[in-house]
DNA sequence: TGTACATCAGTGAACGCGCGTTCACTGATGTAC
DNA sequence: TGTACATCAGTGAACGCGCGTTCACTGATGTAC
């Protein structure tokens, strides 16, 4: 793999001292997840693409795995805010919020597939992580609030956990599958937009 | 990791020559990814367990990727096996019959989560395989049919196919969050159960 | 039915390489006085 | 304001180990005659 492509992060005169070395090579693992798969990167190639010795991301974080558990706090954040802001760009009341939420949640599977996949590759150590599980938990919070107020109850009432739970699961789902290039033939974004629609009518039925 | 504590597959009085080295393996494999996890399993672990030497299975298979590819084909035989199961067992008509086909799929995700992962694990090599992507293609078939004819429609309508799709990416979804613990707390089997009733319900409507 | 031989399916040991991580070091920066 | 010193953040090289894979081999099996 040719890492001198890429050209390095730290651009501006080369100092000893690096600046914010810890953000970038976050940002660089970012990058090597979606271009070597989601468990391929390697730590030596995030320190050349910062522009550092192999050693140095041993002075900001414990292991490799520290460093990755790193990037996926900064992810998890980067897709929470997304959903955070599809839901506030539509009122309360809109039909369309509980779209704009789903796509928002698939955009940022298709825009970060690599990502998307550590965040949630089953087995892996940091499912159990404290931080990690109340950013989840956070996410799963917006959509629940869309939920509720779509149907015009309370947060908690079970009715709204478990629509919400089941616009999760499809959303997730069709992440995967399109991840993993499963879809069916010929599937162009305005199928995927009917698709949203005829499930988020079928959950969350139009209140009339 | 303790091997020793894994009894041999080859119990009966050890031949030289095995019998079906080539099936062990892969059944090996098989509890050794349930065991370590999607990509942990060591060849040398396989044959340890099927009881023969680290060399051996290089007779029979071209590398660890091949190996894992049979793998692989055996499992998507067992998924597509358990749904067309599921799918005879209840008459063309009865509205049961959906909820047990996406049963049988969440089924087979939480007893192999190991496995499904590696079914399913995105940018993986075996995805642009032409006999996995035949099975895939077939067991998608099996759930377009059963909708189709509980829609009472053609299985190549668009109707059919999208509401086939939305019902996969749903089990698809709610199996990887059920494998990364990733459901909300308190997720009982009845709700669970509610769950595949309210989706089948909202995607399939009852024909009245 | 017995022997010669090709072939197949194993073995045990070692090889090799990729890569995470450590080590002894050095250059830069901040603070005390 | 200048110098001494502690501390921090880098470097380059090497280490070590896990594990997939190969190698030269040997034992078992099937077939020809």
């Amino acid at each position: 793999v040719d890492v001198k492509r890429y050209k390095v992060l730290n651009l501006e005169k080369k100092k000893y001292h690096h600046g914010d070395l810890p953000g970038q090579l976050i940002e660089a693992v970012r990058q090597l997840i979606e271009r070597d798969g989601p468990d391929d990167f390697k730590v030596a190639d995030a320190a050349r693409l910062a522009g550092v010795s192999t050693a140095a991301p041993y002075r900001h974080f414990a292991n490799r795995a520290d460093l990755v558990r790193h990037v996926v706090i900064a992810a998890m954040g980067r897709m929470k805010e997304g959903m955070a802001q599809a839901a506030s760009s539509h009122r309360a009341g809109d039909p369309g919020r509980v779209i704009a939420l789903g796509r928002s949640y698939v955009e940022f599977a298709s825009q970060e597939p690599g990502m998307f996949q550590v965040m949630f590759s089953g087995t892996s150590e940091h499912v159990h992580d404290p931080e990690l599980k109340a950013l989840g938990d956070e996410t799963l919070k917006v959509v629940q609030l869309v939920v509720a107020e779509h149907l015009g109850i309370e947060i908690d009432a079970h009715e709204a956990r478990l629509r919400a739970y089941a616009l999760w699961c499809f959303v997730h789902g069709h992440s995967f599958l399109h991840i993993d290039s499963k879809l069916p033939e010929q599937f162009t974004d305005e199928i995927e937009d009917e698709l949203l629609r005829l499930v988020g009518d079928a959950i969350l039925p139009e209140r009339t």
